[in-house]
DNA sequence: CCAAAAGTGTTCAGGCTACACCCATGT
DNA sequence: ACATGGGTGTAGCCTGAACACTTTTGG
């Protein structure tokens, strides 16, 4: 076969289903959109777009991600790829889901291409959404909260620096549990991969809270020699 | 937007990493099919082809296996989806990879359509393969571990009847370490989850091995009620 | 009777769970 | 001084790892 593939062809989109984690209220925030156009027009929807020839998939999920919501240098990753036959009225729609973490000061958000407006929904109270994009938003709650036990990613929801109580808050809300707090702390500094700060966080009439960061040069260095994180 | 989106399209493939056990050289096998067509012709490659525009991923992964391999009836997974550029020479093709886990009595290989030739091969010995396909092997190699340590999956490498045996060196096998065979009948039969029957497997010289067969219904009943298998 | 794989229990150490009080601060 | 969240240690339990011999069969 020399020549092309010449069949019709499905359209290639990728949606991304973007975290935020909100420290006042405690709770996972996704990142849906308005849209502007057809179908769904003023239905919430996940951001995303076409793939163009020249760019990967991950470079599509970045471009749209950038484009729609302002975001960019996130954590991202591919999670799922949707292609029943009827998931677009339009016509036939694969389209390639990725999940992506962000960190509160990345919440600069504003709306621009295809999206009338963005916005901030807690996880457990979105609105109907377009498409399929409700299925798609199970299957990356599910994949955060698999990973999250195995894997330090819950720093990716958290700003640089953070305190012990605001990451278990992040861990108790994601996956739906309540925490012993002194289980909890014994447990993640025993992996010695937070760092304390000289600095503490000062919020209200109580004492201020140790301030740690995440050392992710460590743990790729213990990851490699077999290290597995864990909760 | 009414109108279809019209830009130049990818072209869309599913490739599906099929592996088998085989219990006499105890040993994880990959089916490969030799391509009979440019490019890479007479290499060997994962089994594979187009996706239909009237056909689910599911189903074209489904279809390839049935035509290139005469497989049917077998586990299948979606695994990750391939974008590079330029993962195929002839034009931009995103290709969705699945894996595959047989039962031996389904070896029964057969090559047709566009397969000049389908074989095993241990993985720890393959041919170079077409395209990104080494890559692709590589990822569903790493799935099946970590799906195999916390998901009842091995069982589909296995005849409907086995050994705990035959169990343990299928997981010594994936996984790459030696299991002492004592703890790993305790924590297996733990589960409940192994039916013991009344035949024996008679093979050679030696005391005959109990036959098992796995309850997939139990697992469901307990999966829902928040169950989590190991090991 | 010999070779070969099947089958079986106990001990020990380390990790997980449960649990309650004092500390530092702002108002 | 009081209200608020930050911070800390221990004891019991359970799970996972290590380890060696008897049993059943075919040749």
């Amino acid at each position: 076969m020399n020549h092309t593939y010449q069949y019709p062809r499905a359209a290639l989109t990728v949606d991304c289903v973007v975290f935020g984690f909100d420290d006042g209220s405690g709770a996972l925030q996704v990142l849906l959109i308005r849209r502007g156009i057809a179908p769904f027009k003023d239905h919430w929807a996940l951001p995303g777009g076409f793939v163009r020839v020249e760019e990967t998939l991950d470079e599509a999920a970045r471009r749209e991600l950038a484009e729609e919501t302002n975001l960019s240098t996130v954590f991202l990753e591919q999670l799922y790829t949707f292609g029943t036959v009827d998931r677009d009225p339009r016509e036939r729609v694969v389209s390639v889901a990725y999940y992506a973490l962000t960190k509160p000061a990345d919440h600069t958000t504003a709306a621009s291409t295809d999206a009338a407006e963005a916005s901030w929904f807690p996880v457990s109270d979105v609105p109907p959404l377009a498409f399929d994009h409700a299925t798609i938003l199970d299957t990356a709650l599910a994949r955060l909260r698999g990973k999250l036990r195995y894997e330090p990613i819950g720093f990716e929801l958290l700003p640089p620096k953070f305190t012990l109580t605001q990451l278990q808050r992040l861990y108790e809300s994601v996956l739906g549990t309540e925490i012993d707090k002194r289980n909890f702390r014994k447990k993640v500094l025993g992996h010695e991969l937070l760092i304390p700060l000289k600095e503490t966080h000062r919020d209200g009439p109580h004492r201020p809270a140790q301030l740690f960061r995440f050392d992710p040069e460590k743990y790729e260095r213990l990851k490699k020699k077999g290290f597995l994180f864990e909760l």
